[in-house]
DNA sequence: GATTTCGTTCCGCTGGAAGGAACGGATGCT
DNA sequence: AGCATCCGTTCCTTCCAGCGGAACGAAATC
């Protein structure tokens, strides 16, 4: 919203084109004047110029533009050679094998986070996540991890903005969904059960960064049945000290207020 | 390079996130702005701005910006959403079972093209090609597929640029591509052994845009062995029937010069 | 310790982008 | 069919935001 840093007219290209990652396919000029506030004449020059550069393309008749395939090759860089994800991969592994459950990663983006990887559970039933998608922050404890150690203001932007409700066990009370956080923080793990998939169970702690924030979170996930409360004792310090592992190896050196 | 569409400053911005689509991992304020011919000033303004929505991050001791988990979610739905992708992937799975090989699709970007996504051969020594990884236009037969169709002006810029081979059997000369590129342009389909990867094969064919440019290229590749002259009489028409079948998916509707 | 090279900051000038308005085509409603 | 609306696109003038040369401190290199 606000452009503090850096040159206006780069954030508006860069809110131009992370209006792409999710919402529906396709946007058109109008569209996306009204929801950044702009003139259409600007935004058609931007986008002209993100399609001479293959980050966008039209769509076939003319109406509408989405993503092409600059964006892809981007992207698919970014998922591979990510700081996040190439310190948590080889603790995914060890996590996926001692709890016999799908490991994920997530890194916290603008609006939300996305998957960054997972180690898939070797049984036969399993959870599988989509890499690369975009989820909100308010549901799921891979979300809400991230969200309870946000710097205040960011939480606050967060909490305020509409919350709607992802299955039908989302917490959409801006109250109740505090207080969880609090819990979160204060315990420095988070579980959830069908907030996000129904039928889902998920054990997610936070990973932070060099300078001490938040930059993402993994999970242990799975079947609800499966990840019953006998089990949950057993497994969260497992994620927990996973996830420490990983913030050291980016470069952490601190501790979590109420932590250990 | 020039500019004529859109606006000078949303180029510069994509510019800038493209020149991390291969490369380095991490780039300095100082190269990119070598690289790109603008003051370091202006890069880093542009640098700060992107790193700002997350589209880059900077490297933990704040030497050098890298690709960020915004680019992640951007490229990985790009990848997911990609029209040329979801023509060709059912088409895909057909010819592989036809032939028993993998078969790839790449999309075509700036500066070369690349891998949208694959469909593995059963067998148990297979080749796979890495999703999203940008390469050259003038080593391989899916690449060669796509320059050689390209228009004449884009098609000479790309052969007047420096050609550095991938391997021991790139061709290097350009009189010789040309050469090539003109079979290509005649037969309707491109083969190779062992150009960009050493012990492989492949029979690609171009895929044509509602506008009728060439947009990409899929391909059957596999060990050299296995696809040798004998089975590549087999596997050539299959390549061209389904590479045309994906064409007409994507709304084009014309026939080639001296093809059928 | 000297020197190069880095990332970052400052500031005055100017040229390119902003953006209101108008156009023509497509679509949908009555 | 006629009307109204909404779309994407283009035009043109005004003005302010970004450009970019230069200077700075830090860090790496020799």
């Amino acid at each position: 919203m606000t452009e503090a840093t850096g040159t206006a007219s780069a954030a508006r290209v860069a809110d131009v084109l992370l209006l792409f990652a999710d919402g529906p396919t396709a946007r058109g000029v109008s569209e996306i004047a009204r929801l950044l506030g702009m003139p259409k004449a600007v935004v058609h020059r931007i986008l002209t110029t993100l399609v001479d550069r293959r980050l966008l393309e039209t769509d076939p008749g003319v109406r509408g533009y989405r993503l092409g395939p600059g964006a892809a090759a981007l992207g698919a860089r970014a998922l591979r050679e990510s700081r996040l994800r190439e310190a948590a991969m080889p603790v995914l592994r060890e996590l996926s094998l001692q709890t016999g459950e799908t490991a994920t990663v997530s890194a916290r983006v603008a609006g939300g986070r996305v998957y960054l990887d997972q180690v898939q559970s070797p049984q036969e039933i399993k959870m599988t996540v989509e890499i690369g998608r975009r989820y909100p922050l308010h549901a799921g404890s891979s979300s809400n991890c991230i969200l309870a150690f946000l710097p205040a203001a960011e939480r606050e932007a967060v909490l305020a903005a509409e919350i709607t409700a992802v299955t039908e066990h989302t917490l959409v009370d801006p109250a109740l969904l505090q207080d969880r956080l609090d819990t979160i923080q204060h315990q420095g793990y988070a579980t959830s059960a069908g907030e996000r998939q129904l039928g889902a169970g998920a054990i997610a702690a936070p990973v932070f960064g060099l300078d001490g924030e938040v930059t993402g979170s993994i999970s242990v996930c799975g079947p609800a049945t499966r990840l019953d409360e006998d089990t949950r004792d057993k497994v969260v310090p497992l994620v927990r000290a996973a996830a420490d592992t990983i913030s050291r190896k980016l470069g952490w050196h601190g501790g979590l207020p109420d932590r250990g």
